[in-house]
DNA sequence: TTAAAACTCTGTAGCAACTCCAAGGTCAAG
DNA sequence: CTTGACCTTGGAGTTGCTACAGAGTTTTAA
């Protein structure tokens, strides 16, 4: 059970990943080198399926890939203990924690400064604007923390 | 009140914004370019301050550079209704409270994860590893939405 | 058989919002 | 006059992809 003798494009509408995808997964060390084909096609077997569906399933909780890779790792080594994994998967779970205090803390900012301004007017009245131009909003400076970034709507 | 004749740094210092992401401002057109001295050193004067300020404001609420500049645009439109101003933020404010309900998911996906495996042993049993393995955690393929991603744990 | 369509290959550039580095120019103090 | 703090520009790196471009390969249909 290894040999399914897969094309990227097979594989990438089995695991539903894009094929530009997948090559870059196997450049980042995510994914094991798979044979050629003699015109140089990839050909992906059952252990390529399994890895990636790992991976994406990693991904769809927002584990980052270096993450995915240290998992990766600790599953790669039998018969130790999951301590490592647990450890993992703590973290992340406090991260996302942090991030879904720190989105409910702005969304309240957010709606207090939409309270500032409920009718249409001449803009240098407008509460909002001027609520963004002051030098304290609620309190200033505190670092956006490094890992705090992220509502990304594109 | 427009010149103060401050020079990058203490810009830097009196907004709290680093003098890379001060330039980076500039170069994407979100600060005016200042005068330059003969030894061709940035000049800024409290127009400056002020949009800078502004513009540390938005990005602390999490907004992007380009509804930054949406607004600044508004703002600078004078005796226009505030319209524009309003449907930015409440958009913005609708992206947060996505975002959050996004996570707040995540958040209880991975911690019926975790609850998988409460104890060390060897890793071909555990839990965890096991269902992120496994084809289907939850279920299956849901895009990312693209503007769903960012916990961001560096 | 052959020509078009569909697929694959590599390599490169782009996104957001910076951050960091290098190599050098400018300016005040000692 | 030299040290050091500051400033200048330009370019690369970060994350996790996505989107080309230009070329080669394989499959399908006429």
């Amino acid at each position: 059970m290894v040999a399914l003798n897969l094309k990227i494009g097979d594989l990438s509408r089995r695991t539903r990943c894009p094929a530009q995808t997948i090559r870059y997964y196997e450049r980042e060390g995510l994914l094991p080198e798979p044979t050629r084909t003699a015109g140089n096609y990839r050909v992906y077997g059952s252990e390529h399926v399994e890895q990636l569906a790992f991976i994406r399933n990693c991904r769809s909780l927002d584990m980052t890939l270096r993450e995915v890779r240290q998992l990766l790792r600790v599953r790669d080594i039998p018969d130790e203990n999951c301590d490592a994994a647990h450890r993992l998967l703590d973290e992340h779970i406090a991260h996302v924690a942090t991030r879904v205090a720190e989105l409910q803390l702005l969304e309240k900012q957010l709606k207090g400064l939409r309270r500032q301004c409920g009718t249409a007017h001449a803009d240098k009245e407008c509460g909002i604007l001027n609520g963004l131009g002051r030098r304290t909003l609620a309190d200033a400076d505190k670092k956006p923390a490094a890992h705090v970034r992220g509502t990304h709507h594109g």
